[in-house]
DNA sequence: GAATAATCAGATAAATAACTCCGAAATAAA
DNA sequence: TTTATTTCGGAGTTATTTATCTGATTATTC
């Protein structure tokens, strides 16, 4: 179903995409982004734990708990979210699976998934949260951003 | 583990391509793909049976029995194969998950994933097998390709 | 015709990914 | 200080994918 990332990378992308549309140093609760952004509940917490642990979030327990970006929205790369919770396998495996392809010994479309590949990764390294949450036009996200 | 591709197809390309360097008319048998090509050996049975219900292998039963190709190696693409297992779900799916992302309403790297996403469905019809299999250096191919 | 070697078909098992549940710990607010 | 609300941590369940097993069917070869 997913294509390259795995459906916790998908929901962590969404959360991290959604906090970041709050003022900076109000929280988002597991509730508020599971309803909003329908991931399950309890699914979700552990995705966002990870991300705290990963240094991505911060968090607080307690009333008027919940997350908050761990650094600006603008240093937050998607490369930092993909690479937190899938890892960047994709990076270095043959595309066709097949498992002796290198570089020494390619397969027929080796070159060429190599350039697509690092098209990948320069979009995920070169955009960052603030500039993906600018972009989100879904209702529910432009009602968190006013 | 697998990028794109789930492992089943991955496994379904591989086994086409060895299937490509035996003479034409040649069987080419489970036992002896799944040995060289280490794959396990009923999973890749199954693979092989909805290949030929799909079109692109023939088989026969029996002693000198087995799989080969349903047409021409030059006319069977990569996309042919894709298409076949996992079908072209990463062709309209967002990249990110975003679960509303679209032409309308786009997220921060539709445009760019579009593109990239071109790219590679444009790898996968490019190219055929004959081309795929004369590539492949592993010394099992060469055994095989003589 | 008998033996053998192969695919075919369906059920089952194992591994992984996705998701749920429950109680503990923390903390803010009443 | 109590209560309510939140994250935290670990275990458990479900679903999907991957892999295995067994027997039937087909066809070749002797």
């Amino acid at each position: 179903m997913s294509i390259i990332f795995s459906r916790q990378c998908e929901y962590a992308l969404q959360a991290v995409t959604y906090i970041a549309l709050k003022p900076v140093g109000e929280m988002t609760s597991i509730k508020e982004l599971a309803k909003k952004l329908d991931i399950p509940y309890h699914f979700l917490a552990k995705i966002l734990q990870d991300l705290v642990y990963k240094g991505l979030l911060t968090s607080q327990k307690g009333p008027s708990g919940g997350f908050a970006l761990g650094m600006p929205a603008k240093d937050i790369t998607l490369f930092h979210i993909v690479e937190a919770i899938d890892g960047v396998n994709f990076t270095n495996r043959c595309v066709l699976g097949f498992p002796e392809c290198s570089d020494k010994n390619p397969c027929a479309v080796h070159e060429q998934w190599a350039g697509l590949r690092d098209g990948i990764y320069q979009m995920l390294v070169s955009r960052n949260i603030a500039e993906v949450a600018k972009e989100m036009r879904k209702p529910e996200y432009r009602a968190v951003a006013r």
